[in-house]
DNA sequence: CACTGAATGTTATAATTTTAACATTAACGC
DNA sequence: GCGTTAATGTTAAAATTATAACATTCAGTG
């Protein structure tokens, strides 16, 4: 019935994607709305979030709540992401085969994901995965083996001619660090088959970075900068950082 | 410090376990003690239990929280899962490989798993992959493929020679229909595979199923009686009845 | 069998959250 | 610009939940 209530909804809905409750209070702040318009809004509007005594919890099954108060920071945090993952949005078309990388940068998408009629998601993280299963419009393929916990992914020997076998469209990709000579790296090395597989087939590939990953080179290298088509970060400076030895075919989009 | 208030907090924690959450009220009353005895134990123990305006919520990442109360008959409904579970547990050994089956039978046992030091969990399914993830002594492989909602599963094609070729000990198997003359079977059609081959695999097999499924028999028939070693069921009559036709390697075990 | 101390229960009080009623503001058509 | 209505804000009262202090029960011990 009211578009601000839905926005507000969905707001709040990303803001505890990624787990956690929002205390009424910050949730209220969060939307610069009194405590009593966000009250409303869940009961008026159909919604999966659910006040447990002044708490904010989502309710999306299989999704995660583990229950611990979202702090400020963390709360801003996930606004960079959400910044950056509204961006990279853009980039996907009705029908897609998306490669969606493990890590926490890219979970503010997939709630985005609903506002499509039909796509297909292809990850190997259990994260992304429980994220997905929600969504009714989302055909999930998840690449299965190994779990390791630190990075809440599965590693296997075929991963690799797996990835090469689905007809991926559009690979999203996350770092933790990115250099200009050094190429892009992040911690683990059972990542680096996936992403490169992903990067390999793909036909549109995306790099989707915060600022705070330049100039920074991790254990696991898997691309050079030039792999990529399009890089989605959230620093004015970034096309001057990135094109310092200038490839034609890299545009950065500054979120 | 105490026994009785972990025991409490342990019996919570896998009515839980499966989602939802529960009125401080009604889980004084579960365990028959007062509301202030069940504040003071997660006050006192450390507990992945939190309580937000009066309803208990799990807080295990990822753990699945659906936010939604726990109605009476579904906690009834987890006592007598749990029962089965608690007796198929016994069958599990110290460095074990046990196969896990999907559906909502098997969810009580995983929080049984931390009970030993090391264990290796194989499964098809999202809720048991999410459940195991959070247990640091498990080691987890999850077979992915394309995600059916309908059971929080994947399937593919490769899944039968997968799982052939892992060292599986111990099958733990759940049926939706269970007949002696024809068979045990199914709802899904994607889930034939996965059990058939862990039951080719395994070297112990095991059905746990409660009495309601006996006598029904589903669209997906999977295997026979008599491909099982032993069953773990909660109806009185179950050896009678299984073994109308007596089956001399059959073991039926009554929780 | 009384003593002791831990565990649990009970009660009253304090704090918080929820609800409802009414006031205010903002948006929109005339 | 004015009137109308929806949306939001404010306040006070009601309901619920949390805390603290004290009472009781129970198990183990000398």
């Amino acid at each position: 019935m009211n578009d601000r209530s839905a926005q507000r909804l969905a707001m709040l809905q990303e803001a505890l994607a990624s787990g956690g409750t929002l205390h009424l209070r910050d949730a209220a702040e969060l939307c610069g709305v009194s405590e009593m318009t966000i009250r409303r809004d869940l009961s008026t509007q159909p919604s999966p979030i659910s006040l447990l005594g002044g708490r904010l919890v989502m309710a999306s099954y299989p999704g995660v709540t583990p229950v611990y108060d979202l702090t400020e920071q963390q709360a801003s945090h996930y606004q960079v992401k959400h910044r950056l993952c509204q961006r990279a949005a853009r980039f996907i078309e009705e029908g897609d085969t998306l490669f969606i990388d493990c890590g926490s940068t890219l979970i503010p998408l997939l709630g985005q994901l609903s506002h499509f009629r039909e796509l297909t998601v292809v990850t190997y993280a259990l994260n992304v995965a429980n994220s997905v299963a929600a969504l009714p419009n989302v055909r999930l393929v998840l690449l299965g083996g190994l779990f390791h916990a630190s990075s809440q992914s599965f590693g296997s020997d075929g991963m690799r001619a797996s990835i090469e076998r689905l007809g991926i469209n559009k690979a999203l990709i996350s770092a933790a660090g990115v250099d200009c000579e050094r190429g892009v790296s992040c911690f683990h090395f059972h990542e680096v088959a996936p992403k490169q597989a992903a990067i390999a087939t793909a036909m549109q590939r995306l790099l989707i970075v915060d600022a705070s990953k330049f100039g920074i080179v991790r254990p696991a290298y898997f691309a050079s900068l030039s792999d990529f088509d399009i890089v989605v970060t959230d620093d004015e400076r970034a096309p001057e950082l990135l094109n310092r030895h200038p490839q034609a075919s890299l545009s950065v989009t500054v979120a």
